[in-house]
DNA sequence: CTTAGTGAACAACGGATCGTTGTGAGGAGC
DNA sequence: GCTCCTCACAACGATCCGTTGTTCACTAAG
């Protein structure tokens, strides 16, 4: 099935007639007759019944017409998606199933005639790099690590604290516990295999281990998202840490817990990152909606890094 | 912006390398090669980083890639809603603001998961033949009209009685009503450009006008609904029909006013039509909502012909 | 340092496709 | 019967597409 086909399929329903269509693409009557033909025989059903006075929509063709239109609308929006100029808003996020990814979800709610993409960068230097060339408009980071304080030209503005929560599995030792502390987690092997060495992230969690002395292994090759459940589900020694807006999804009968930590709770610091010169529209819109909408984090017995002091 | 080559877009960012992907697709290593090329320069963007391991999406390339999904994901519905087979449930309603096609939104909220064509056919023996064809799988229609009775394979069950309303301009002699008797309506013009001779509806209007002595006047072309209601707002001598359920779009400031009719209230009789062998799944799914959801109106002070008994 | 291996791009050739011109069939209106 | 209008079929030329053959860049092993 040839795009150019459908575009001619649907210029011959509204010009009512090849010959007008063809006008209308610039081409001759015969070949959008061909084009026709192409497209019925691909389909395999005729689209229209020729008549004398023009073509009409066949009961195949009524049906496809509405098809046809969403297909090319779709093709128009997929060349905008990647067209400089008007395009739509493009936004970083940390991982597709986290915090920044439900903010953008709750965005997509109260503004769904905003056109998004959403793209993952690993790096805050790639992902500050980007921003600066317009290849994306905003990401969601945690800002300012350690030694590497954002460029003037970027700015940032904290949207999210984020408490950390203990996922185990249901043979581990505090798998019946309704809350942890930090010191009692100091024994067990905490695993994050996802994590990448040389991200902000990475210097959140070794913040955590060296303040509180805890166990991190960010060991062997990370599977994804669900080798990782898999492997807590069934271990009764191993436990990860994972945000409280993260969305998972597992297999029932997993008997996965997700367990608040207190004194202090961890937070993650979501910030929004852009540049100061970025002329997109939606990106005020973007801005305006999470002042509104998000709701500052109490700070008192609370932890994040000393570099993310809290605003 | 070629199918074929979005369709290589996606095989090679999940083979990962150029290599695999001319695999999968079955064409060589160079035919995967130029078709990213052919795109990109469509594009106008570069849509991997080739690697020495392989190719990596560049940032454009990752906001393409859902587009390009949704693209061939759509690309293959549109295939499906003509072909034969588990194709799209195809239902014929009399137009697009009628009652019927609220009914059809209905079932759709209720069970988006069921994929749905509608259709727009004219005259009753068409439906029929469409219906024992294949071509459509239900039509929504008034039965029975003087004459015609069904055929034995034609299945039907009353599925909504919808009360007319009469509409009229602003300066109409009963554009104040609450509500206007039939005994009303004898001296007034009533004019009904849309009827098209030969269907059941126009055999309805014929009974009523028989029946009740009004002036139903189908004379002139029908250009449209908007312009119908741009003459009934205009003209203070002409009025029209139209079902309580239909949904009107109108500019506002027409002042147009819709008016109850009573003693009787003339109800048009929709009813549901379809093959007593048509196996697909998602008729019956169709029926059953229909034969739940909708509420009996009730027959006592209402009017329909003689050929529309009620159920 | 050399050599084998891998992954992608460039060049040239043969076949298929696409759009064009020219022509014919089939009705509707005068 | 004539013209006008519609669309379909045939033949030809240009373009596009995929293939084979080859080169380039880089990596890993000896």
């Amino acid at each position: 099935m040839d795009l150019e086909a459908v575009r001619t399929f649907v210029a011959v329903v509204e010009a009512g007639q090849f010959q007008k269509a063809a006008i209308d693409l610039s081409v001759t009557q015969q070949a959008v007759s061909k084009r026709i033909a192409t497209l019925e025989r691909d389909l395999c059903v005729r689209l229209f019944t020729r008549t004398q006075r023009g073509a009409e929509l066949t009961i195949d063709g009524q049906a496809f017409l509405p098809r046809a239109r969403e297909l090319l609308r779709v093709a128009e929006r997929a060349l905008a998606s990647v067209h400089p100029g008007s395009r739509p808003l493009r936004v970083d996020v940390l991982n597709s199933r986290g915090a920044a990814s439900g903010l953008m979800r709750g965005f997509h709610r109260a503004h769904p005639e905003i056109d998004l993409d959403v793209v993952m960068l690993f790096e805050i230097e790639t992902a500050v790099t980007a921003i600066r060339s317009g290849a994306i408009d905003a990401s969601f980071r945690a800002v300012a690590a350690p030694g590497r304080p954002l460029p003037e030209d970027i700015e940032s503005v904290r949207v999210l604290d984020e408490p950390l929560q203990l996922l185990t599995g249901p043979a581990h030792a505090l798998a019946g516990a309704r809350s942890v502390t930090v010191a009692q987690l100091a024994g067990h092997r905490i695993w994050m295999p996802g994590i990448v060495p040389g991200t902000e992230w990475a210097a959140y969690y070794d913040d955590l281990v060296a303040e509180f002395g805890l166990t991190i292994e960010a060991t062997g090759p990370n599977f994804g998202s669900d080798a990782l459940l898999d492997t807590i589900a069934d271990t009764p020694t191993l436990a990860t840490f994972m945000g409280e807006h993260t969305r998972l999804i597992w297999p029932a009968g997993h008997g996965l817990r997700r367990i608040p930590v207190t004194d202090p709770m961890p937070v993650y610091p979501h910030s929004l990152l852009w540049h100061r010169d970025n002329p997109h529209p939606a990106l005020a819109t973007l801005r305006a909606h999470l002042a509104a909408t998000v709701a500052g984090h109490d700070a008192a017995g609370s932890w994040t890094p000393d570099w993310a002091a809290p605003h």
